[in-house]
DNA sequence: CTGTTAGCGCCTTCAG
DNA sequence: CTGAAGGCGCTAACAG
């Protein structure tokens, strides 16, 4: 069954005025007498007329959409990312389009072409942890459909990026760790192609050798996001001959599981093995004991790649610089590095 | 600066054949000619053609977009509710377009604008706790856009709606309450105009009333959802002459605050004061201690309220059928009730 | 101030 | 099998 959408022509006919006067008049373009236009305002009101978007965009060539697609949707970091692009996408008249890829690269290409079919005006993208080909986003910058990258970016693309400073956030991270100490400290590393992990890393490196504390390639593990694993891991590392005494892991979800792992290990922590994660996720804060994380300002980032996005529709591709808004992440530090009295 | 769109027109001239032709080749509903069928399908892809929405939706009065509105995105509940329904309603040829209110009611008013405005195919939508007036839902019914509730639905709409035994998983949550000797049984509860909170306070009473417990109502205090106000709430309750030895909240988020608070004040969970949330959230589970609560099956909820609503679309509304489908919500017993053995 | 006309991109008749 | 013509709802010229 066809819907009952009221359009310009019924109110025409019913007022036996013509289609533009209304037209003009539920836009406020042009002049209509303000009789007339009271009328018309007062017939649309009565009949929850809505202007048909469709139709407009055909001749707009503007749908006034914007498209955001993002990786995962089971921690809290994404959905709080979309509540600040949100906000700032309806301040600005904007509807936003969500896909979410549950990590599949696959899926990724497919939510690509519903954001082309829908012909969105731009789209803020953070890539899956399986993404290793950009053609599908290249093809947006084919057809000058503008493209914001956020959190996981992508290189080969020149185009406008926000991100958090994730090297000196984990920099930082790793030296409170020294600070405490520790000495034997893991890194429970994400996937190497998306560049969050490869910085978490490097941040961890640094913070090591600025210390004078040499790298120890087994004490780098490489984990794929999901927890599957984590087990195996930390149980190699509390069983070391020279046992682990901190974790940097590069998210928290990680971070939470290696703590479960550990207390089953009857290790304490912090004072056997001080834990780190990153991102503050919801939930953290009142694990046991609770997690020293490092704090995204999480809505900022969506607003802000909103912002940049919207900035660049209407521009000419010229004028699209590839700007990189680094964000401030910052540590928060509790209970599972340094015990708060209780 | 205009996107470069591909059009059909764009194919016709490049290859010197009309448009009909075209448009008969891509959508393959009529008869083309194979050498040429081929052809234009070589440079449709070579020039990554992307059929028109907007100028489909216009002709068939239909845009393969749902929309879904929800009232907040801070816990995990509605994200993993939106990854259920997008991955059935993408399996079925439509996109859809994600509205979260901030738990305000001008916002959802707002957001049923936009989505009217996109002339979306159907709507799901669970209400913020504000929301007392629904005019703003029965313009869609009145425009015969078929609508969806889930989780908190609204009663004076006659469409279908997909909930979870509330009742039921309350009382057995206080019986298990019961069972474990508890007595004096306070409930956090949810604002009264949510059905669900209503549920869940009679599933708490009925389990009291069988059991012989005398419902004191100084017990059963009223929270919005909020978190502010549980402190006070919760010293009261444990202050009080004859102090409670268990709380069964409306929600994890109020359960965990309860927890934290109980601790601070140096009683024992599940020793003195044992508690039960609901909906099994991100973090429950790791809280300290790990918190016993209702799951819920959010990813079938999702699934389930878009496979109702896609049956709507395309039927008169007197096929409209109000069902009620209610899903299984089943008490995931954990540390804040029974320790396991450590 | 208002009516008429054309056209956005596409699909569906109707004629060949 | 293919081309031409009309129309979806709306706006933007162009005339009055």
């Amino acid at each position: 069954m066809k819907s009952d959408q009221i359009t310009i022509v019924d109110i025409a006919n019913e007022l036996n005025i013509s289609k533009s006067t209304v037209s003009r008049a539920l836009t406020g373009h042009a002049n209509v007498k303000a009789e007339t236009r009271q009328k018309i305002l007062e017939l649309a009101e009565k009949l929850d007329y809505q202007r048909n978007m469709q139709s407009l965009s055909l001749i707009t060539n503007k749908t006034n959409t914007i498209g955001i697609v993002l990786p995962e949707f089971s921690t809290s970091f994404f959905p709080q990312v979309v509540v600040g692009a949100q906000e700032e996408a309806s301040k600005h008249g904007y509807s936003v389009l969500i896909s979410q890829c549950n990590e599949s690269y696959a899926t990724e290409v497919a939510n690509a072409k519903v954001m082309l079919a829908n012909r969105v005006d731009g789209v803020m993208v953070s890539l899956t942890k399986e993404t290793l080909n950009y053609d599908h986003w290249k093809v947006f910058i084919r057809k000058k459909i503008p493209i914001v990258f956020f959190n996981r970016v992508c290189n080969e693309i020149m185009v406008p990026k926000v991100v958090v400073n994730d090297y000196d956030a984990a920099f930082h991270a790793v030296e409170h760790l020294i600070s405490l100490g520790r000495r034997r400290i893991a890194h429970l590393a994400g996937p190497r192609q998306l560049s969050i992990s490869q910085k978490r890393l490097n941040g961890y490196c640094d913070a090591l050798t600025k210390h004078g504390i040499p790298i120890d390639q087994d004490l780098i593990i490489d984990s794929d996001l999901s927890l599957n694993k984590i087990k195996m891991f930390v149980k190699f590392l509390v069983e070391l001959e020279n046992p682990i005494d901190g974790i940097f892991a590069v998210n928290d979800p990680t971070a939470i599981e290696a703590m479960q792992i550990i207390k089953k290990m009857n290790k304490r922590i912090p004072e056997d093995i001080a834990v780190v994660g990153f991102s503050d996720n919801y939930g953290s804060s009142f694990a046991e004991p609770s997690l020293t994380t490092v704090a995204q300002p999480v809505r900022e980032i969506g607003k802000t790649a909103m912002e940049l996005l919207l900035g660049l529709i209407g521009k000419d591709m010229e004028e699209w610089k590839p700007i990189i808004r680094t964000m401030e992440a910052k540590l928060m530090v509790r209970d599972s590095t340094v015990r708060s009295g209780a």
